[in-house]
DNA sequence: AATTTCTCCTGCAAGC
DNA sequence: TGCTTGCAGGAGAAAT
């Protein structure tokens, strides 16, 4: 679902629409998907939330780090910042001004822009959500909670981090303080590219196997990037302007448990790991 | 202290 | 046909 290479597509497509606009008003509809990172609820200035959420701003550009999105005014200390984050089913898109608002059921936040066009997030699960941030530290603050992103992440910097571990690799994988972007999805495909067995002690790998899990991830999530994300079955995942991805169509093993592996022909085992589905390759796979 | 399991939520598909 | 059950999983809390 919402993986990084997901969220860079809804950034990529959602940038065009939302530079350089002033924020005109915002609709929040359900405002338990909104939080006030590191603000006490108690003694807020009327109009507060809405300044929080940039209403009277300019959008300067929008950020990503692993599988969050943030929405800033500027880079200096005084700007403000949206942290935005799809979790399962959250879906952040633009709409033309004037456009109808398709299937409005699970839509919790509006923002109307000087253009006319609006900026909508919908998330039936409710995973996801929305986080005003009061300046441009809170963001560093925040996202210096978690790992280097996954798109550019290289051999020497995640051995470091995998030393540390003897968790299975996979488990490893999906921890966002570890390394940010990557999901159960990429987690699978990343590992199977780099023939490890997901059940393997992340401390048990050399640093030769890591690099070359490094070079998988970082392949995997370019090519994703490239194909627009991974657009499943469900429908839930699309960008900023309506289009999904195609990368499920090249997905080794995830989702393809039981089939035949495409390189060697054995069936795909499948089994759990922190309660995820996952699927790997004996053949091609290897924990030694 | 490290690591796993649980919980949140809804939509869809499979099974009876 | 219509019901129940199970599954999907990101992330933080709770349990081990």
């Amino acid at each position: 679902m919402p993986e990084l290479p997901e969220v860079e597509s809804v950034r990529l497509s959602l940038l065009p629409h939302v530079r350089g606009q002033i924020v005109a008003g915002v609709d929040v509809r359900r405002a338990d998907v909104v939080s006030r990172g590191g603000v006490p609820r108690t003694g807020v200035r009327p109009g507060a939330v809405r300044e929080g959420l940039l209403v009277g701003s300019r959008v300067a550009a929008v950020l990503r780090r692993g599988k969050q999105l943030a929405i800033v005014t500027g880079e200096t200390a005084d700007a403000r910042a949206v942290v935005v984050q799809l979790g399962m089913s959250g879906q952040l898109f633009a709409l033309q001004p004037g456009a109808h608002l398709p299937n409005a059921s699970h839509v919790h936040v509006v923002w109307r822009l000087e253009s006319g066009a609006r900026l909508v997030f919908r998330d039936a699960r409710r995973f996801g959500g929305v986080t005003v941030l009061h300046d441009r530290a809170a963001l560093d603050e925040r996202w210096s909670q978690l790992g280097p992103d996954a798109l550019t992440i290289h051999g020497d910097q995640l051995a470091e981090r995998l030393h540390a571990t003897r968790r299975a690799i996979k488990a490893a994988l999906l921890d966002q303080g570890l390394l940010a972007g990557v999901g159960n999805i990429y987690a699978d495909e990343s590992l199977f590219r780099a023939g490890i067995s997901p059940r393997t002690p992340a401390n048990r790998l050399t640093p030769l196997r890591i690099a070359r899990l490094a070079g998988a991830i970082r392949e995997v999530l370019q090519e994703a990037v490239a194909a627009g994300g991974s657009s499943l079955a469900d429908g839930t995942y699309v960008d900023a302007e309506g289009n999904p991805g195609n990368f499920q169509l090249r997905h080794a093993v995830y989702g393809r448990g039981g089939e035949a592996c495409r390189v060697c022909g054995k069936k795909l085992r499948e089994g759990a790991i922190l309660n995820r589905t996952t699927v790997w390759c004996a053949g091609c796979q290897r924990a030694g």
